[in-house]
DNA sequence: TCCTTTGTACACCGAGCTGTGTACTTAAAA
DNA sequence: TTTTAAGTACACAGCTCGGTGTACAAAGGA
């Protein structure tokens, strides 16, 4: 019991640190944006010594980059999977707040808030954030195609374009911006879809889904 | 001569030093970022003192403040004010590229990328990012009306989304997003416009985009 | 000419940041 | 039980940043 006192005295927290640490990073890079976020605080709130944030990583750039490849694997899973929706259905999907809250705000998409902070296009940040664009895209396309689009990759693109434009005028203006964008997306969708598909139709198509 | 050697080395620059500091703020925070600009290469750059700069601008934050306001005044002027366009024109001459140079990209919004950078909403940089994109929406939604807009007000808004889109795209993903928006600007624009504005119709006035 | 305003040179402070070195402890696999 | 991988506490180096204090110099109107 000599300098034991102070040894043990925040006792272990187990083998799971690195998992803490990449979750910490979300709560904090979201809240407070990357650049106001240090490593003190980080390793803080994951409850985990600083020592061990840099054995798992080599720096906050190579955290910040896993924090952004935490996103990849479920690209909006939970729109593009739900097969009881229609194609168009799925993309209009896709606008649907998120549901968080009732007065709470979606939340600045990562990709973006990542890329302006670092500014570094050559960054691998700055690369999964092109990588992701391109992926959503591409999975707005894909059903686009499915559901009989006369240009799918266009499509995709502008839904992406509408999903982009929502995410940073919600956070500049402070307001939700995606029922509006669902709006426009709508208007796109029911231009390029065939009419066979447009089962929404007020009275003249009727044929719902089938 | 004892210690003059050193007083008048980097002789007077005159009396413009406001106008240095924040023409200098312009490039630089438009170049790298306002975080990752120090006030030291700021003053270096606007061949200022830095002791000058702080009789200026009770910090950097104020500075921000004000490099921000410089917009304001001309809200998109060259655009609303072309009186030899129709109002159809003139909304979709807002997604114009400002065709700088033949390669270069638009820059990102300089209100969208100051309210990331800055995180506060309660920073008065946010506040004029949000009382400037209201600004904008509202010329847009006035031009709307002027042109016979059902509902010039969504119209507005909606165009807005678009440019917010278009800027945010174009610098995740580097590469020109303006032209999709303004895809995108026309079919929106020609199905809220009545048809006898709808002049470029190419035949019958359909709402074909493409 | 004088005098006020504006700008200058430069050292310096305190705070916060990323990142490291060292000596130690514990959980769990072997 | 022994060994090893994982985690810990904490001080500290080194840097950049925003911002200030001081003493001085020049421009320009009166």
């Amino acid at each position: 019991m000599t300098k034991l006192e102070k040894g043990p005295q925040g006792r272990r927290r187990g083998r799971g640190a690195r998992e803490r640490i990449l979750s910490a990073s979300q709560q904090l890079f979201r809240a407070q944006g990357i650049n106001r976020t240090g490593m003190d605080q980080l390793c803080a709130v994951a409850q985990v010594s600083k020592r061990t944030a840099y054995q798992h990583f080599t720096g906050k750039d190579d955290l910040v980059a896993e924090y952004l490849r935490r996103f990849d694997p479920d690209i909006m899973a939970g729109v593009f999977d739900r097969t009881d929706l229609t194609p168009r259905e799925r993309l209009l999907a896709a606008f649907e707040v998120p549901t968080s809250g009732p007065e709470e705000l979606t939340p600045l998409c990562p990709y973006i808030a990542a890329t302006v902070e670092i500014h570094d296009p050559q960054h691998p940040a700055s690369q999964y954030a092109r990588d992701y664009k391109l992926a959503v895209a591409a999975r707005l396309a894909e059903t686009a195609r499915e559901g009989g689009a006369a240009n799918p990759e266009q499509l995709g693109e502008q839904l992406a374009l509408l999903l982009d434009g929502a995410s940073a005028r919600t956070r500049v203006l402070n307001a939700e911006s995606f029922p509006a964008a669902a709006a426009i997306a709508a208007v796109l969708i029911d231009n390029a879809l065939p009419a066979t598909d447009r089962d929404r139709g007020s009275e003249k198509g009727a044929v719902r889904f089938e």
